[in-house]
DNA sequence: TTATAAGTCCATAGAGTTGGTAGGGTATTT
DNA sequence: AAATACCCTACCAACTCTATGGACTTATAA
């Protein structure tokens, strides 16, 4: 399951999908929109703007605002950071790998079976992005 | 990603699953030939049992087994049952449905997508067995 | 028939991690 | 000076994983 975070996060920037190009957003006016706790929301803003989806103005008149087209932001991406690994498994995993201890990965029914469910989630999350979140 | 403990399930189902037919099977055995933390282990074999998965005999001579055929446990069982909910949201699970808040589902492209993401899911869980971890 | 060893069953507890909430202060921009 | 993002700290609840100790059940040997 995703976290409640991924939730917020999937929400807070849908909602700067819809506001693309009309300048910053107040944390505040997303956390109300979106009902989302500010403070919560506040850190995981600031996480997105670290990982380039996001950027930020300060003082009066400022906000957040996404740094690139929806289009240009893969929902695989977000997910990754804010969630964590797609796979079920670290064993077969891509960005987030570890070897499995005590089980031969060649031989593994296990392992075969989780890249299928891996392969059929990327198919889907790594040709989605913030557009299509917006209907 | 699935639980330690979901993976200690699998991994133990594996071995009752080539000793099918062969009589109980000890706790401890399966402890050591798959190198599960034995007092966890002892917790997850009692609540496969009480799922009707598996089934024990007490005393001498005792230990646990398949209550059916390999092929008859299909692996998404074994997930809902160990480790939870399959959907990557609550608003879109089979077995574990909640309603999303301050979300139409009807006009949520998040939705939409994660119902893909599950059903791509099940089109594997649902059709693989423990038969298919051998092999 | 009884004792004993071999087992499952069960309650509990604790350390560690993660998810989520909250307060308050600092830096920067207008 | 006011508005805003930024950042640090602390807290609580829930979950995960592991370990301990004992109660109950059964097969077998004496």
């Amino acid at each position: 399951m995703l976290s409640k975070k991924s939730q917020y996060a999937f929400k807070a920037l849908t909602y700067l999908s819809e506001k693309f190009n009309e300048g910053p957003v107040l944390i505040s006016e997303i956390a109300l929109k979106k009902k989302i706790p500010i403070k919560f929301l506040e850190s995981i803003l600031l996480e997105l703007k670290k990982a380039d989806i996001l950027d930020s103005k300060k003082g009066k008149g400022g906000g957040y605002f996404l740094k690139q087209k929806p289009e240009k932001v893969k929902v695989a991406t977000v997910i990754r950071l804010i969630n964590g690994p797609i796979a079920l498994l670290p064993c077969v995993s891509l960005y987030f790998y570890e070897r499995c201890k005590n089980c031969n990965e060649k031989h593994c029914g296990l392992h075969d079976m989780m890249i299928e469910v891996r392969d059929a989630t990327l198919a889907v999350v790594e040709n989605r992005t913030l557009k299509d979140l917006l209907v």
